[in-house]
DNA sequence: TAATCTATCGTTAGACA
DNA sequence: GTGTCTAACGATAGATT
């Protein structure tokens, strides 16, 4: 077996490489610390791997970082400038991640409750719904509400503009009793059956009641909106 | 000529240890470049001379600066084996940055609604107050109250049990009247004075009355406690 | 001190389990 | 993927210039 004379090339053989980079690597380690037990000399090394984001260090972390430390007195200090302080790397970086966090559970809970409702209009029963997942359903249906509102009287006032002559009894009537065939978006088909829910009707009255009750809120405000779904 | 094997340890000879140095490190400086080229992945190599301030360094300052730069991140906290990988590490920070923020703001929020009971005990006007901070005093003002008939009822047992010649509806009468003089505290004062206030009971009837419109939400449960403050 | 030489040792490519 | 084997290869201690 002629073991073939490397070429310092680039190893095309994924496992190939992969193998020659442990041994190689092991080796380098070997003998960095060979070195500086030998003429007794500060050195560090460090490699990363192909796919680990952890590089070998040596002699460790610490030291490797004391030793960088000296280096970096040494060659321009403007380089160092330009990079932004690790604190504040790290502090941007984990705001960021906060905030798609932050996203991203937004639109999970949206995503949620637009599945509850999808569910209770199939026939889910909701007795074992949890309360918060309920508020944040009748809200959900509340902003759908208001949404159809608009249109109605976007719709409505369209109609009376372009038939002028038709009353406006009539108009509301009309409109009143939805969008007719092709119109009726499944939005608005779901707007419908969610209203002939009981439990719907129950729980707006009960957060109606209870704004109502409270002496010292005007109302209108967005209270238990806020209280539902605090900003901070 | 028979070359010794060498011992790995420091060499005293001044001479042969320098040598010994320029031949091992030209020898460390092929092997990094080697492995670098053949699976392609970054390293990096400082060597302190034993006289020389200036480092041998590869492949250039900038690149290891650069290179190390990463390594920094890194906290101490690592072992050279036995490291998280940065993503792992990243989740784990800010895993428990946020259990921080949580609990930071939980604790704000409990000693605002002290704040604002005290304020309200001094006769603040609480018309402006928003819905939430008012619902969370109302929570405050439960716990509180629940506190207390607690005591109220230990203290009951424990004086039925000292005294018992005395009847039990003297206890009771006693009991009722609230702790005497001495015995009564700051915070049972204060309960005095706010049970005193409409709002507070205007505001906890509208809860009950909430609670009870409610037909999927069983009686006594934690609902609107959950609703407000959400463990997640 | 540095460069060169070369016998020897240590590293490692490739094969196999 | 991991570990072991082994011969070829590369590194280098020590001698020499």
């Amino acid at each position: 077996m002629a073991r073939k004379k490397v070429k310092l090339e680039w190893i095309p053989n994924d496992a190939a490489r992969r193998a020659t980079f442990k041994k190689r690597r092991k080796g380098l380690l070997k003998k960095v610390a060979e070195i500086s037990t030998l003429c007794d000399v500060k050195a560090c090394l460090v490699v990363y791997g192909p796919c680990d984001p952890n590089p070998e260090v040596w002699p460790s972390p610490q030291e490797a970082t004391r030793v960088l430390a000296k280096l970096r007195r040494l060659p321009e200090m403007e380089q160092n400038k330009k990079m932004m302080n690790q604190e504040g790397f790290m502090r941007h970086r984990i705001a960021k991640l906060e905030e798609q966090l932050r996203k991203q559970d937004r639109d999970n809970r949206e995503l949620e409750t637009t599945l509850l409702m999808n569910q209770a209009l199939m026939g889910r029963s909701l007795q074992d719904v949890e309360m918060k997942k309920l508020t944040s359903l009748a809200w959900l249906v509340e902003m759908k509400t208001k949404e159809i509102q608009r249109r109605l009287d976007s719709l409505r006032a369209e109609t009376s503009a372009k038939v002028a002559v038709t009353t406006k009894t009539e108009v509301k009537k009309e409109v009143e009793a939805g969008p007719q065939g092709k119109e009726r978006t499944p939005m608005e088909a779901a707007m419908e059956e969610l209203q002939k829910q009981e439990w719907f009707s129950e729980m707006m009255n009960s957060h109606e009641e209870m704004m109502s009750n409270v002496p010292f809120l005007e109302h209108g405000s967005n209270g238990w909106l806020d209280a539902y779904f605090p900003i901070s």
